[in-house]
DNA sequence: ACTCTATTCAAACGCCTGTTTCAATCAAGT
DNA sequence: ACTTGATTGAAACAGGCGTTTGAATAGAGT
């Protein structure tokens, strides 16, 4: 009680590497993101981030309270760094799926960027905790509402917005599968085949054909045998 | 070293309850199954099964070998009570794939049994160990095998190896999110949608009838907009 | 120079973990 | 009845965990 913990510091403002809240911040999404919750230890976090283990405590409180922070501080870093495509109008929806699924694939797989806050991201979509509500709210929902309407504008209006939701949720699952289950994907599948067939451009075009056929526009896989009929789109997200 | 801990039991005869070995590994996938490995505790497992704590040192030696042989024990029953579905030579491909399908989500989400082996499993597909690779190739690579022979048919030889596979992630993909990510679309969904629209045979129609159309078989989602032109089939799969 | 407040530090506190001990118990075998 | 081996039991072990302590440090205000 004597200590002062009164007025817990905010820092807002600056984003550096000398500010010993945003290097726990930091530090702990990475544990938290490798080894989950439960096996991520403060003092491994703390040592990562070159603080005291009390500081944790008087930074944050207490695990769970990091924790928490971990997740909105790395879905907030990852909204700023993969925005949503943004396209001029009267592109052709098929372009906007093309390049909303690559964009996703991207965010999902892309290793141009260390992926541990799609990692931390990934853990609380299988097992939600309180910072899940958040997350879907700010980030999943926008994304997924965008989707609806490419598929919207792909189809005309003739399907129902239930139908058009099932249809979107058809598109993640594709995508999702590769960022879920990958290693299981890698076993399932010959290794050469990987390298040339499973890169993020080659499963954004595999996707977006997919669901065009699907959808009645563009033509089914099996009327694809010579190679003169893929229409590719360049993609054009990901800024 | 003075007390008897040679020639370990290996238990294989009967399965009945008072087994203490077989009550250790149905406490313990449920444990592990619920909480991960991590915060999974031997003492709530020994307590659940009713033993002693010594009792997991004796019969499995220490609490990874108790999670592996977890794994394989609830993945073995699963394949027993859920095994693939065997079709009479002659039935057409399309009915397959919608039994296939069916299978899966009954597999995946069925609510009938007690899914716990499953979610066990999941872990396993989404983190693996040491116990994966075994789950792999006796259990998900004969499925996935039975899935690229049914696509093979369907597209009656036009597509190559690399393609099915690429197509049978596809259809993997879309029932899959359901299992690993069920909360998130749970809260992406309406709520009087998901328990009308998103039932397990809901659910396995849409994708059959989304990959049929999408492989030229079967009408685009786009031209029913009457409901004319559904062609149910019956589910048949689950014995 | 002195004070006050915010921050850091090494050390410790309980608590819970996986694991081990060793005596008690039990079920044949002879 | 006695022995033998397998199994169970309560208790303890060492170690790691999240958390707390209280003194040391630093830095600005007056």
């Amino acid at each position: 009680m004597s200590s002062a913990r009164t007025s817990h510091p905010t820092a807002a403002s600056s984003a550096a590497t000398d500010d010993p809240r945003e290097r726990i911040l930091s530090a702990a999404g990475q544990e938290f993101a490798e080894k989950g919750y439960e096996a991520a230890t403060i003092r491994d976090i703390c040592t990562a981030a070159g603080v005291n283990v009390a500081a944790v405590n008087y930074y944050f409180g207490d695990k769970r309270r990091l924790y928490n922070e971990s997740v909105t501080h790395a879905h907030q870093q990852r909204v700023r760094q993969v925005p949503l495509p943004k396209w001029p109008p009267g592109t052709p929806p098929e372009q906007k799926l093309r390049d909303f699924v690559g964009n996703m694939l991207q965010r999902m797989l892309g290793f141009d960027q260390p992926p541990w806050q799609v990692r931390l991201m990934l853990r609380e979509i299988l097992h939600p905790t309180d910072a899940c509500r958040e997350l879907v709210e700010d980030y999943i929902r926008p994304h997924f509402t965008v989707l609806v309407s490419i598929l919207d504008e792909l189809t005309a209006g003739s399907l129902s917005k239930a139908e058009l939701r099932r249809v979107g949720l058809s598109v993640v699952g594709q995508c999702f599968l590769y960022r879920a289950a990958g290693d299981v994907v890698n076993m399932l599948i010959p290794g050469p085949e990987i390298n040339r067939l499973h890169t993020t451009d080659q499963l954004a075009d595999h996707v977006t054909s997919f669901c065009l056929a699907a959808l009645g526009r563009g033509t089914p896989l099996t009327d694809r045998n010579s190679r003169l009929s893929s229409h590719r789109v360049s993609p054009s997200g990901q800024a």
